[in-house]
This record gives C-alpha cells, sequence and structure tokens, in this order.
DNA sequence: AAGCGGTACAACCGCCTCCCC
DNA sequence: AGGGGAGGCGGTTGTACCGCT
C-alpha cells in the first residue's frame, strides 16, 4: 500500500477556481489559517487537492498580493536577483514579499526574457541569465544598481516579516479581512463581467471568470504607480554594497549564470545586507508607511 | 467582420526537500 | 538511522484575451 496520493485523480476538480471555490477556501483559511493543507479539501468539501488549495491560496488569494504591471524597479530587481540566484523563483520573491513566484516566473518568462535578449543578444544571454562575462553594464555600475534595488527589497522583506506591519502572511489565525475584501472585489467584477455560458463545461468550472479586467483596474493600478513612484524616488547614495563587501565578495555577483556552491553564500550576504543594516532606518521609517499606505490603497 | 497569431497568466505536474515518527 | 508523507518549488501547459491583417 502506497502513500494516499495527495492528488487523487478520481473525483478530483480541475481547472479554474470558481468564486464559491473561493470562499470557502478564504473562509476556512480565516478560520484556521494557512497550513496543514491535506486537511483543507477535507474539512472544507472542496473537490481539489491539497496542493491546489495551498497554490490558489499563496497565488491569488493571499492578502497583500500586488497584481498589475511590474514596475521599473521591481522589473530591475528581478533581473538582478535572477542572475545571482537564477530560477530560484521563490527565493526571488521572498525579496518582492508581494509578488508571488509564480507571478514572477510568468513575467520572467514572457516580459524579461526576450527584453533581455533584445538587450543584450542571444550571445550575453542564456537560458539561466546573464553571462556576465560579457555583461554590458560595468562593475561598478551594476553594483550601484544592485544596491538600490537590495535596499528597496530590504524594506519590503523587514515589513513583510514585521509582525505589526506585515499584512498577513505570518501563520497566525486571525487577519484575513483583507483577503475577503479581496473576493469581494473580484465577486463584484465577476457579477459585472459574469462569464459566458460554457457550452462543454465539462470541468465543473465557469470558464475564467477571474481574468482580472485591465480596463477596470486603471484607477486602482494609478494609485498604486503613485505610491511607488516615491519608491522610485528613494536615493540610496549610502554604498553599503561597497562598504560592506570585500574584493572577494563582491566577485560573487560577478560571475553567474548557474548556482554553484558560491551561490549559497550570495545569498547568505545579500540577506545579511538586507537584514542587518540598521543603518538607514530613516529612510525606511519613510518606506515602512509608504508601503503601509500602499497596502491600504490594494485592500 | 472574421480569422489568425501572439501574449499573458492561472493552474497542473512531477520532482525535491524537510520533518516527523 | 531510515522511511514515509506533506509541503515547496520550478517547469510546462492550457486557455482566454488582444491586436493585427
Amino acid at each position: 500500500m502506497g502513500r494516499p496520493p495527495c492528488c487523487d485523480k478520481a473525483g478530483l476538480k480541475k481547472g479554474p477556481w470558481t468564486p464559491e471555490e473561493d470562499i470557502i477556501l478564504v473562509s476556512y483559511i480565516q478560520q484556521h489559517g494557512p497550513g496543514n493543507w491535506r486537511a483543507v479539501p477535507t474539512n472544507t468539501g472542496l473537490l481539489r487537492c491539497s496542493k491546489s488549495c495551498r497554490l490558489r491560496w499563496t497565488n491569488y488569494l493571499r492578502p497583500g498580493i500586488k497584481r498589475g504591471n511590474f514596475t521599473d524597479h521591481e522589473e530591475k530587481l528581478i533581473i538582478h536577483l535572477q542572475a545571482l540566484l537564477g530560477n530560484r523563483w521563490a527565493a526571488i520573491a521572498s525579496y518582492l514579499p508581494q509578488r508571488t513566484d509564480n507571478d514572477i516566473k510568468n513575467y520572467w518568462n514572457t516580459h524579461l526574457k526576450k527584453k533581455l535578449k533584445k538587450i543584450n543578444g542571444s550571445e550575453s544571454y542564456s537560458r539561466e541569465g546573464f553571462s556576465s562575462e560579457k555583461h554590458q553594464i560595468s562593475r561598478g555600475q551594476w553594483e550601484r544598481k544592485l544596491q538600490t534595488d537590495i535596499q528597496m527589497a530590504k524594506q519590503a522583506l523587514s515589513d513583510a516579516l514585521s509582525p505589526e506591519k506585515s499584512s498577513g502572511l505570518a501563520s497566525k489565525p486571525r487577519g484575513y479581512a483583507s483577503s475577503t475584501e479581496n473576493i469581494a472585489k473580484l465577486l463584484k467584477k465577476w457579477m459585472r463581467n459574469p462569464p459566458k455560458p460554457a457550452s462543454s463545461d465539462n470541468m465543473g468550472g465557469i470558464g475564467t471568470p477571474w481574468k482580472e479586467n485591465k480596463s477596470s483596474n486603471s484607477i486602482e493600478m494609478s494609485e498604486v504607480f503613485e505610491s511607488l513612484e516615491v519608491f522610485e524616488s528613494f536615493d540610496s547614495s549610502n554604498s553599503v554594497l561597497s562598504q560592506s563587501l570585500s574584493p572577494d565578495q563582491a566577485r560573487l555577483f560577478q560571475d553567474e549564470s548557474k548556482p554553484d556552491v558560491n551561490e549559497l553564500g550570495q545569498l547568505t550576504l545579500l540577506e545579511k545586507w538586507l537584514f542587518d543594516d540598521g543603518a538607514n532606518q530613516g529612510k525606511d521609517d519613510q518606506l515602512s508607511d509608504i508601503k503601509l499606505d500602499g497596502n491600504a490603497i490594494f485592500f
């Protein structure tokens, strides 16, 4: 007797999630908190496998997720981090707490890959990312850019990890109201744009009612951009990176096309900077306020 | 106006890692 | 210490939408 399959094919529903399912999932998580995903389908009656529930939550329903266009800064940060970490989307996503790994992965595959190919030409860009030997940006420039982005990421990360500022990512069972609002919002949209009657809907679903209506998001998004513009103006003139790096350490950031043992060191260093550098808390406090406001706008 | 191709993104699949017994 | 199971992760696919011809 093997292990009970987590995704028992028989009787399980696949395909797009319906609003009803979302509501059931969210209300369950409101009560019990995320985790113990195996118990979720059993306790909720959802005909979904535990993985599917977890994925739906983490990629879509979780509070604090920012949707829509990626900002320039986010884009650059992703590019830098991808160069550093390779296709470790979860690790990259941890530096952009409002984005999911899936989102980042999709964005990379659909936008950035092509963009970088265009910019750098096929020679200097490989499937893994940059080949830094041929990278056109000089090391100094690149370090400065990275430094700026790291400052941003640091703040975002500390916000996400800070209990009082966190938008509820921690595993506390309470505090998922924003998620409910999220659902309510989506439901409104869904009511406004009800799905076309599916002629051959044998998946049991109702098509893809959830596709974000891009035009109807314009107001929200402009607000988001407003708040991020402050982000953009963030002055990162301190040279944390160059000051805290020995030449050897700095070299770690140079050649990166394939994750290897060194890379763990890189990640550790990166995280060290993100967490340890408390010298710029003044700026960070400003940013925290901005971000809090931003969250208030999002949800 | 219709058809077609490209793009974006949600969701699935299968492997891997970590934790618990 | 070893095995089993749950959760996590990255790659890939399916499909709806959009713009161009």
